[in-house]
DNA sequence: AATAAAGTCTATAAAATAAATAGGGTTTAT
DNA sequence: ATAAACCCTATTTATTTTATAGACTTTATT
């Protein structure tokens, strides 16, 4: 299951995105518009930004605004941010490898390979899916 | 990431289906072979029993056994006994349904709509792999 | 220049979950 | 009778997630 982090970045996403003719939007607008804790919020958003999937303007009249477009924002990349691995197992993980403690020959692992076929084939589903088809849902 | 439950739980089946000429396997020499703990894998074994995928004989001379075949034996039987939801969101779980508090609308959340085909992709993947495969690739 | 609005940053606290341990109970071969 | 092995429930410990706090910086407006 997805943190509820990753949860509320796509829930801040959806709404930047269907707010893209607004020059910014308010921390305080998403927050309010879900329930969601606005501290908390401000420290997904801030993620976001430095990701480079969001702008920010500061000040006064400043806020958030999307900067990619929608069909560029896969949720591969929004989970892999603030989830951090796709893959089941760190042994097989791409951006987060580790190994296994109880794996005794990583080359010998029947399930080490099975685990890298199921990555490969969860990766296809997650990179297809984008910010643009949670927009035509809405 | 699955949890160490999960990876234990796939470790063991895959030293029991190795060993389906043994009329039974000892926690213990599982537990040894992969330096996990015996209590924990304990706990395991037990839930994979009551599950129905292990038998088991009590008393001196006892342990468990296989009682599927390893192609019956599908990752998402194990992933969902031990971790539970396949899905990303709970409010698109099969077996685990709950509400997202900050939800609105669950019938017009695009995100729940695009959740709900990952999980249906996701599902072909898990119910595919079976512990056949991890142990074709031992 | 002063003010208030808004994002930035780092640290800490609280809550929830996962992992591990403990220990007595029951069954069965010898 | 004994020892080996699984059965069951509860508790403790560790880790991770979620949430909060507060001081700092930037900027539009008056």
């Amino acid at each position: 299951m997805l943190s509820k982090k990753t949860k509320y970045a796509l829930h801040a996403l959806t709404y930047l995105g269907k707010h893209r003719e607004s020059k910014t939007v308010l921390i305080h607008d998403i927050a309010e518009e879900h329930g969601i804790s606005h501290k908390f919020l401000e420290n997904i958003l801030l993620e976001l930004k430095k990701a480079g999937l969001l702008g920010s303007k500061k000040g006064k009249g400043g806020g958030y605004y999307l900067i990619k477009e929608p069909k560029d924002i896969p949720l591969s990349k929004v989970i892999r941010l603030l989830d951090g691995p796709i893959a089941l197992l760190p042994c097989v993980s791409i951006n987060y490898y580790e190994p296994c403690a109880e794996c005794k020959s990583e080359a010998a692992c029947g399930i080490k390979k099975v685990m890298a076929q199921v990555r490969d084939e969860t990766l296809k589903i997650l990179e297809n899916k984008t910010l643009e088809d949670i927009l035509t849902n809405e």
